[in-house]
DNA sequence: AATGAATGAGATTTCATTCAT
DNA sequence: CATGAATGAAATCTCATTCAT
């Protein structure tokens, strides 16, 4: 096969090709059972090619959790600009954030997949979710809404564990909407499932 | 180095190390970036030593999540046990089963980081914690004690996540005792945060 | 040593190169003692070098005996083509064809020494070539040519080991020449030594 | 288990035991594909036990090569006492050889399949055969028993091929019996097949 | 922009053989 | 006489990465 730039090709879709099987096969097999040889036979492109648009294995991974991790910021700071709006409803307030988080995860399946459970830093991300979540509840314990029994850093641990463990065996299988799901959660954590 | 067996050396000593060595690393480097080479380098001992022992990579790993796994279900059948001796008190007894697994992932910090986290396996067990939870929570819903509102399995699914968070950074890290963190979920699941 | 693409370098002579040498090896001490590393070494290039051409060290065993097989094949094909052309001379047709196999073998020497004597598959062809043989002769016995006396296949047997060893002792060592030889064998069978 | 001299064992059993599985290994897998762990796993002994008997595991094979040489070497001697008693009949003279050949080949199926197939020694084995039958064939030769027409060489060579291609497919299997067999041979080799 | 060809570095695994007991 | 424990010396194969075109 002769060598050379193929006629209508450009790098710009060629790379948004590998970046989307990159997703895929990441979200599928993981970091390491992912191949480049497989990534690029998919693509129907060689290897160089992959490295002309990305430095290696490595880079393209974080530039997949980069944009999940993008996307997801301007998603929270919106929901952020909506807070202490109403001061009536909280409980509603964080459903609805819950439901936007929740939303986002069920449209981007497998960028979640990678960013929220395959990637070393959704530990970090994670963590940073806790600790705004425990800001928020701590404020609001504060002010009175809430119980002065709980530690709240241990609620929010607990809260974004069962986020992390619904998301992938509710939102992503399909067995959950957000909505629903959203409200049996902050249901659960606000009032427990005693009678 | 000469061939042939080494002074004082005997198998069972140089399998648990071996096994220990594999058990920290796994921990540590998940099993792909855990190396045989590292392993016995450690041991002090050959590659071929390795294999004297294990059949392969994949045994030992298999091996030592076995014996997390078998472990764990002594302890959960020992739970079991106890269960409807006391009549009276759901809340203690759930708490008291909940204060021996965390216990034990405490006391076996490692092997739990491998068989809880890394291993495929765990996938399985957690859903088959979530099927047994279900199948309490359900029983008991039935019976009266918990609200008609809540649809058990997202509740048993909500708590596994909120274990498997919190394990690991509350109780791997040594940051609660198994005994307050079991109290605090079981009151955030019993009766909420809400005053 | 730098990485990436030798000067001058052509895909299609590496793997022939590696094929050849491979050949060599192969006939000369066995699938077991032929090393990969070996072949490589005298291609000078790389171990990996030579994955990219085969899959594996039994596939391209399994290439270099289909490549002879194949060509047998061909070759015995032709030969049938003329079969029963001529009903005048049994004796000679039975020649030719014997000339023309041994003239393939004498003129691929290590392939043959692989293909015919070192693949288990090599079983299988000459149990074809038995059968063919034992076909053809009984044929021949029904219609008159032959004695009656002799079970057909113990001949056809007979003279595959005939064939076997007189071809690895005088053709592949060039001691007679197929001609030759094909004469010898055909008059031993016809009519035996015996004045 | 406790180390050093099993009750009731006995060096000379042991090695011969040794010998025997290994004779049944070497004849079913060849030279590479037997393993001394294997073997000494049938024996149910251990691996430095064996190397108590033999130097290597070449030097078992050669054990085993030089026993079918020994008592190959005895059976022809023995033939060749009776040459020339009668001078009467030559054909049963070689038939009777032959089926003392193939009658040994028969009774030590596994020996002979190592001794004359698999060992790099056979090639040598046979080739002595040849010359031997070269020689007798050409004093028959000159004394008018057989044509002038043949290379006797080339005879004994077709002759050892036959031998050995039968004993493969017609002694070792049990098809057929060495009298029968050596009855054909001689036929085809002393009259041919022709009417 | 893209490809053909190649390699560095290393991983897992196997097997005959040998000390120390 | 025999074993338990270990090793030397490879062999096959994989994969991210890079040079020359």
């Amino acid at each position: 096969m002769a060598r050379g730039r193929k006629v209508d090709s450009d790098g710009a879709v060629t790379k948004r090709l590998l970046l989307d099987i990159a997703i895929e096969q990441f979200a599928e097999y993981g970091y390491h059972d992912t191949k480049i040889s497989e990534i690029v036979k998919e693509a129907k492109v060689t290897q160089p090619t992959f490295y002309l648009y990305f430095k290696s294995k490595e880079a393209i991974f974080q530039e997949i959790i980069e944009s999940f991790q993008k996307q997801l910021r301007i998603l929270t700071s919106e929901s952020l600009l909506e807070e202490n709006i109403e001061d009536s409803s909280l409980k509603k307030e964080i459903q609805s954030g819950l439901i936007n988080m929740l939303t986002f995860f069920s449209e981007n399946p497998m960028l979640t997949q990678i960013g929220f459970y395959e990637a070393e830093s959704a530990r970090e991300l994670k963590m940073n979710m806790v600790k705004h979540v425990t800001g928020n509840l701590e404020a609001e314990k504060k002010l009175g809404y809430f119980s002065q029994n709980y530690p709240m850093n241990i609620v929010a641990e607990s809260l974004v564990g069962s986020i992390e463990r619904l998301t992938l065996h509710e939102i992503l299988t399909g067995r959950s909407t957000p909505d629903d799901l959203a409200k049996v959660l902050v249901d659960i954590y606000f009032s427990g499932i005693q009678k």
